[in-house]
DNA sequence: ACTATTTTTTAGTCTAGGCTAAAAAATAAC
DNA sequence: GTTATTTTTTAGCCTAGACTAAAAAATAGT
């Protein structure tokens, strides 16, 4: 069994670990985690003890497979919870990252079995993660701004960036929410401004909304 | 915000307040805990500090309103989450104690008034228990075992002493479950035993039998 | 009422996980 | 290839919460 601090490490490597590929730093970690290189470095030291990361001085940290085991159980945890939230008890996507942050660390595997069952054993969350089997196993795909795709390329909206009210109704009147097919009709390279398709309508984007849009392709 | 150790003295303090009335000791919380007196008293005085409980040296503690509210809220998610493994997710009544003891140390009000609401804003939990209202008012109920009940007595039953499987079965067999309704027709002073009458069924049972059973009185 | 026993508290120590400041290694800059 | 700078680690300290052993208060026995 883990303790809460080291759940969160290990679960903060993992997710460092998806991005950039190698070793990740003990500042890297630190800096994701709201605290301080030092504590960083001591809890990586321990967590190499238990043979849950490999870990050079100077050099960073990297999972074992071990480690993956347990980050990938606790993103499961996580995103099921999330399901449960949005989908069962009505909140909306963007509240439940906190609660879900509790809630991947209780302990019972009977408990997620029995949740996964009782939400249709769905495979990816309300933000359009895909939620690791209980193998550990998971659908990787790629999420980028929309910003990023070029001209007849498609994706699935999966999140916003940076999420203020005003752009959120903004998106509501447009008919974009989570798991909205877009195409990218085209793109003017001046601005980065776009013509997109949603559903059947065509219509114009600037920059600035395409850059806090999150599409996935498959 | 209380962290989760203040959180469990407070729940245990509540809980042995409403047994024995009085202040109660400091030993009897660490009795209660599986941990030491020592560890007992200085946590109680650091909730004194925190205006939780008061507190008189060598004479024990007692929870102020402060502190009983603090206690239902947590009763009030624990009782809940109860009723959501059992309910929703389909666990026995006796297997869900331990993770409720952990799902109730989630923060979020919202989560929970949410969770009330999907639950259908239930009552009791899967044992008989009350569940506190979000105001911490709750039916109080007296739960006596049934050899306490005498002739024409009625109780419902809400729960079982120690619940080996052999046990389980025989109630299983004679259909007593939580909420069965079980009239005393006739008990024996000399060796304890009684004729009892479960739905249209009238028949026997031992000392032993109503000396593991819990009922309530309403 | 005085001693013996039990209960409760205090004093001092330990571990997990943080932190700061200093040292050491790695990297960058000439 | 030295020197300067940045990154990372070490050393030492702090707090929460637990523990043991000793002291102090309360209770019981005569």
């Amino acid at each position: 069994m883990y303790s809460l601090a080291e759940e969160n490490y290990i679960k903060t490597i993992f997710h460092l670990q998806q991005t950039k590929s190698g070793a990740v730093s003990t500042n890297a970690i630190a800096d994701s985690m709201d605290t301080k290189a030092s504590s960083a470095t001591d809890m990586v030291q321990k967590l190499a003890d238990k043979k849950v990361l490999s870990y050079v001085k100077y050099k960073g940290a990297q999972l074992t497979e071990k480690g993956k085991k347990i980050a990938t159980r606790i993103v499961r945890k996580h995103r099921l919870w999330e399901v449960f939230l949005v989908d069962k008890l009505g909140f909306h996507w963007d509240e439940v990252h906190e609660i879900a942050e509790q809630l991947e660390h209780i302990h019972s595997t009977e408990l997620i079995k029995r949740l996964d069952t009782f939400l249709g054993s769905p495979a990816f969350d309300p933000h359009g993660d895909p939620i690791p089997d209980e193998h550990g196993n998971f659908i990787k795909t790629e999420k980028k701004l929309l910003s990023q795709l070029n001209k007849s390329q498609s994706g699935v909206c999966v999140g916003v960036k940076e999420s203020s009210p005003e752009y959120l109704q903004y998106l509501d009147k447009k008919k974009i929410s989570i798991g909205t097919k877009i195409n990218v009709l085209g793109k003017e390279f001046f601005d980065g401004s776009m013509v997109i398709e949603v559903g059947r309508d065509q219509f114009f984007v600037s920059k600035k909304i395409a850059d806090n849009l999150y599409v996935q392709t498959t």
